[in-house]
DNA sequence: TAAAATGTATCTGTATCAAATACAAGTACA
DNA sequence: TGTACTTGTATTTGATACAGATACATTTTA
C-alpha cells in the first residue's frame, strides 16, 4: 500500500485554511474519504511540526503559518519519518568480498540523494497557495 | 518493505559490463547479495527493455547498450511497472460532496507529476557510465 | 545422456499502510 | 455538576507489496 498522508495532508490544509467555519477532525474525515482516527493521526504530526494549532476537547484547527508561507517542503517533512524525499531504496545485502559489493552503496547513495534533492527543491518551491491557486483554475475550467 | 530492484539493477549492469568472464545468475546473486531467482527476474525485465541479452542454457548476460548512453532512466523504465518515477501517493477517496474533495486528485496529480518529472530529467541525465566513474573515485579514496 | 544454465511460476515470511476500535483527557453547556 | 462532544493516542486487523525460497520446464554444451 502507498502512503497518502502527504496527499492526505495537502487535503486537510486547503480545508482547514478555506473552510469559514471550523471543522471537527470528523468533518473533515468525510472529506477526505478516511476515518477521523487517521485524520487525527496526521494533524498531530502537523502539529508537532508548529503547522496547524488545536486543542483538546475544541472542536477545528487553525493554520499557525499563512498558505503562501507554508511549502509543501514543510508538509512532507512533517508527515515522512525522516523528512527526506526518499524515492529509490538500496538493496541491503552486497557482498564486501566483490569490489562492485563493496562500493555500490555509498556510490548509488549519492547518485540517489542528488537525485532526490531535485525533487525536495521542487517541494520548497511550492506553496500552499500555489495549490489552492491550481484548484481555482480546476474550477473554474468545470465551471 | 521497499523496493529494491532499481539498485540491485544498476549493481547487476556494472558488473555485467565491467566482469571479464560472464557471470551467471548465481554469481551475480553472490555479489548483489540475493538468490539467483531475483537476479533473473531483474535480468528478465532488463533484457525485455532491450539492455541486456541472454539465452537459455548459456551461462551469462551481455550489455546491449553501452554504458555511456544507457541512463538510469532506462534501467527505472525498465524495472518499473508504470514507467514513471511515483513518490507521492494520492488518497482514493476523496469525497465528490465537497468542492475540495472533487478537485483534490486533479490538482496534486499535476502538482506531483512536475516534481517526479525534475527528478526523471535527473535519471536521464546520469548514465552507467557516470556510475562506473563514481565507483572508480571511491575506490581510489579508500586505496 | 547428463550437467548446467536461464526462464518462469508459486508459496512464504515480513513490513507497511490505512481502517477500525477503544479509551483517556479536555472543554462547553445545560 | 454532569453529560455530550472533541482531540490525543494506543492497539489490532486486513490488505498489499517485496524479497526469499523452491521447483521445474527449456535450452545448450560436453
Amino acid at each position: 500500500m502507498m502512503d497518502t498522508k502527504f496527499s492526505s495532508a495537502i487535503h486537510m490544509l486547503i480545508l482547514i485554511s478555506e473552510a469559514e467555519a471550523p471543522m471537527t477532525s470528523e468533518e473533515i474525515a468525510i472529506s477526505v474519504g478516511t476515518n477521523a482516527s487517521y485524520i487525527r493521526k496526521v494533524t498531530g504530526m502537523l502539529k508537532k511540526k508548529g503547522i496547524i494549532e488545536s486543542r483538546q476537547g475544541i472542536g477545528g484547527f487553525q493554520l499557525i503559518i499563512t498558505p503562501e508561507k507554508l511549502t509543501l517542503y514543510d508538509i512532507y517533512q512533517a508527515i515522512s519519518e525522516t523528512g527526506q524525499v526518499h524515492v529509490f531504496g538500496l538493496h541491503q545485502n552486497p557482498n564486501d568480498q566483490c569490489i562492485v559489493g563493496r562500493y555500490i552503496r555509498p556510490v548509488l547513495t549519492d547518485v540517489f540523494r542528488s537525485i532526490e534533492e531535485k525533487a525536495e527543491q521542487e517541494l520548497k518551491k511550492t506553496t500552499l497557495r500555489d495549490c489552492m491557486d491550481r484548484m481555482r483554475v480546476e474550477i473554474g475550467r468545470s465551471g
